[in-house]
DNA sequence: TTAAAAATTTTGAATCAATCAAAATTATTT
DNA sequence: AAATAATTTTGATTGATTCAAAATTTTTAA
């Protein structure tokens, strides 16, 4: 985010609320989290916030752009505010952890082998294994891993 | 499938029961079909069928390598049985609609520019955009639309 | 600065895919 | 054919997300 949060808000013609500024805030702390843990990272700074309204401010906020959505299988639905650059997605196997990683801007990358005729936006990728904690810690097969 | 669905089952030791190998059927005749869709086929052959056994066998068949599943942003789990040739998906914004691609077998898709010391085994990609029936019907947006 | 209008939030219920659990059935092994 | 193991059925349950309506806040306009 290197314009602020309020700016954002206008440019895009959205009420400024609390609620979404701390949500903004919480989201650009902690990529990759899920509408839960925003939530209560939010409710921590605000007692009265509800989970609706995260979930409402989620879904207005993906449909400006602001924010983007990934949903790795298995997983609710994750947010961050890095957006439009178009980067990808490590997920472990093991503790569900997930990283950017950015795209190799070649052709192969954003262009199937064959299109069907479609009109492409985007290619997205999730790269799936096992991170370096998840490989040292055997004993954490298919559970989540504290240290990751 | 080139291989006859009796003989798949054999191999990974599971039982041979109607259930699975109409599971199987259905499977092949519509690739990318969800788990309910799943459903109305087989208990179509067989009254008797549980949405449960569907949900049990899908699982079972997916940990075996038998069925492929990939799930997309916005939909329930979808199933096939073209396994083992790391195909891409390209997916309608519009109607939802699902084809395959082929993978570049290039480097740049298998491997991350920067892997976080992760050991990867798989690079799953989804390209999303507008389906030639869609891009026709443009009163269908964002609405599922019949055609395709 | 205020009243009216519009947008957001809260609250509580509802959906829906998917899973869990236990008893009943079926398949496989002996 | 009996014993054992695996699968299926049935019914309940979870959990993320959405829906809906009343209450509150923000924005707009007077
Ligand atoms: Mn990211
Ligand atoms: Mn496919
Ligand atoms: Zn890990
Ligand atoms: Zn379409």
């Amino acid at each position: 985010m290197k314009i602020a949060p309020e700016e954002l808000l206008r440019q895009h013609n959205l009420s400024l609320t609390a609620v979404r500024l701390a949500l903004l805030e919480a989201l650009h702390a902690n990529p990759h989290s899920d509408a839960a843990r925003i939530f209560d990272v939010v409710h921590n700074k605000i007692a009265a916030a509800s989970k609706q309204a995260i979930y409402n401010n989620l879904n207005t906020l993906v449909e400006c752009g602001i924010v983007r959505e990934i949903k790795p299988k298995g997983q609710a639905s994750l947010y961050e505010t890095r957006t439009g650059d178009n980067h990808h997605h490590i997920v472990c196997r093991s503790c569900a952890g997930v990283f950017d990683t950015d795209c190799h801007d070649c052709a192969p990358c954003l262009t199937p082998k064959d299109s069907h005729g479609f009109v492409i936006d985007e290619a997205e990728v999730i790269f799936w294994g096992v991170c370096p904690s998840c490989q040292n810690n055997h004993n954490s097969k298919g559970k989540n891993n504290a240290e990751c």
